[in-house]
RNA sequence: GGUCUCGUGGCCGAGUGGCUAGGCAGAGCUCUGCAAAAGCUUGUACAGCGGUUCGAAUCCGCUCGAGACCUCCA
């Protein structure tokens, strides 16, 4: 194991500062990240938040770590209001839509790997579900409550905040709330009667008889609340402490303190070294919502099926929209910045395929490759920037077309160098992927090689009216010739 | 109401106490039968008002504006 020299540091929520990153064991790196609740199509936002993450995990990977990347699948429900009498979430789309709870969960799941693949995101290492680890959830619980930090109140279970904090816990260590402030500022809610205090959170519920979803347990049949499930996955596999605990902005609380809360109690001593949050994402400036229609899903981004859109783009085009922005940044969706993103994505692409052809013309290098390397991953190196390394890579695409064009000159050395970074960084750190060719563009392509020739011909013979007619028609179908100085290719606009 | 974040050029989006972000658009040039495309080059900026400083867009304060969390949410 070789870890690249770097000196890698990462935004700390819990300190709210840049640390230098520094792992519990060494060259191995252990890495955990809230995953969705698959009662529904995945949101964009969750897919920002999980394409962030897929970054970091490749970076580390790049830099030489072993890295064990958990991400959940939460299918187990949670209640649809803190008013503790909401249904399942999972059993009320279930009746919605007369299928089975875990009919609705495999749905969904499946729909969520799919639209992360497309986004070329690599799978976690594992993947666990919740309703896998009841067992566990509750030994958690039992332990919580042996340490008299939970009490059971009619056959549910709540985690006890105010004599957590008696005992020297640190509720608010996370997102930076005092429980004094917290408890003026809770809203009263029907139905929090079993709570001793309104801070304290469900460890475990009492199933309603409408609740589908249900488990046996000590207290009653019922189901987990809705905090213990990464505690119990994380500490599972990953250890009682590990590096990264990662998710979106909006989880910070209460979710992550809870789990802080929770581990604590049941290890005393903090779950996470580093907590890492990714920002949300908005929608022609406003935040995503179903009830007002500001919503774009994954899938329909890719089609373009949506009116809020004027076409579809590539789901390379989407991630390299949202590596432009840095992950802690609010990013904003909209048309016109989707485009301009597809355009420099393309010439981002045009320069990778260019690479290969490239040749060394002398033995001197006119430009400074180890310095642009360094540049590069210092880039990646503070907290993950990577609009700062697409803009080196635009450097670098600037000079691969100068080489082309033979303006510049390049060693063999730093072309080798030069060529396997920008793949290193473009392929396998950022994850983009030029749009592949299928088996009906060669077709078409083939066709088009033939009319390129018979154009060609009229154009040797001077037949502008005949060749302006080909191309015109071709530009009116969507299909731009583009007249090379040797040859004439195409392509679809 | 409470806690916190942010406000950068036509648009998107980095960064920083004094030194080029980058992309898109615009402009100029090259290529071309003419175009288009592409390539090369390139201008415009740091919400407002005060303060600290030799120097602030960058630090501090206030004002205005936007957003997140406080209730399920990536």
């Amino acid at each position: 194991m070789n870890i690249k020299k770097h000196e890698l540091k990462v935004h700390n929520s819990l300190s709210g500062k840049k640390e230098s990153f520094q792992p519990l064991n060494q060259e191995y790196v252990g890495m955990y990240v809230c995953g969705p609740t698959v009662y529904s199509d995945v949101h964009l936002g969750n897919c920002r938040t999980f394409i962030s993450f897929d970054m970091m995990y490749r970076y580390l990977m790049y830099l030489g770590y072993k890295v064990r990347y958990v991400r959940n699948i939460t299918d187990a429900g949670h209640l649809e209001n803190d008013a503790d009498e909401g249904e399942d979430k999972i059993a009320q789309k279930a009746r919605l839509e007369q299928l089975e709870p875990m009919e609705i969960v495999q749905k969904y799941t499946v729909g969520f790997r799919k639209i992360m693949g497309e986004f070329n995101a690599l799978p976690p290492s594992i993947e666990p579900t919740a309703t896998g680890h009841i067992i566990e959830q509750i030994e958690m619980i039992k332990d919580i409550i042996s340490k008299g930090l939970a009490y059971e109140a009619n056959g549910s279970v709540y985690f006890d905040v105010p004599k957590y904090q008696s005992q020297g816990g640190n509720y608010g260590v996370l997102s930076g709330r005092n429980t004094d402030e917290l408890f003026h500022n809770t809203r009263e809610l029907d139905g929090q009667s079993e709570k001793q205090s309104p801070l304290d959170f469900a460890l475990w519920k009492k199933a309603s008889p409408s609740h589908i979803m249900r488990w046996p347990s000590p207290w009653s049949i019922g189901f987990p609340g809705w905090h213990l499930e990464c505690s119990v996955m994380s500490s599972k596999y990953l250890g009682e402490q590990f590096d990264i605990h990662g998710g979106g902005m909006d989880l910070k609380f209460p979710h992550h303190e809870c789990e802080i809360a929770q581990c604590q109690a049941h290890t005393n001593h903090p779950p996470v070294k580093y907590w890492l949050h990714s920002n949300m994402l908005t929608l022609n400036g406003k935040r995503m919502s179903k009830s007002t229609g500001n919503t774009v899903l994954p899938q329909e981004l890719f089609t373009g099926e949506n009116d809020l859109l004027v076409k579809g783009f590539d789901p390379s085009v989407v991630r390299f929209f949202m590596m432009q922005a840095h992950y802690r940044s609010v990013l904003d969706f909209s048309n016109e910045a989707l485009l301009a993103s597809e355009k420099g994505f393309a010439r981002l692409m045009d320069a990778m395929e260019k690479l290969d052809s490239l040749h060394s013309s002398s033995s001197i290098s006119e430009l400074d490759v180890e310095g642009w390397m360094s540049r590069s991953l210092s880039a990646m190196d503070d907290d993950f920037n990577t609009p700062i390394l697409i803009a080196e890579l635009f450097e670098a695409v600037r000079w691969i077309n100068s080489i082309s064009e033979g303006k510049l000159a390049i060693s063999k050395e730093d072309l080798v160098q030069l060529s396997s970074f920008m793949k290193d960084m473009v392929f396998f750190v950022l994850a983009l992927k030029s749009p592949a060719k299928s088996a009906s563009t060669d077709k078409l392509d083939s066709a088009m090689q033939l009319i390129i020739e018979l154009r060609r011909g009229a154009r040797i013979e001077k037949n502008w009216a005949l060749s302006d007619q080909i191309r015109d028609h071709l530009a009116q179908e969507g299909i731009q010739l583009k007249d090379g100085p040797d040859a004439t290719s195409w392509f679809i606009q």
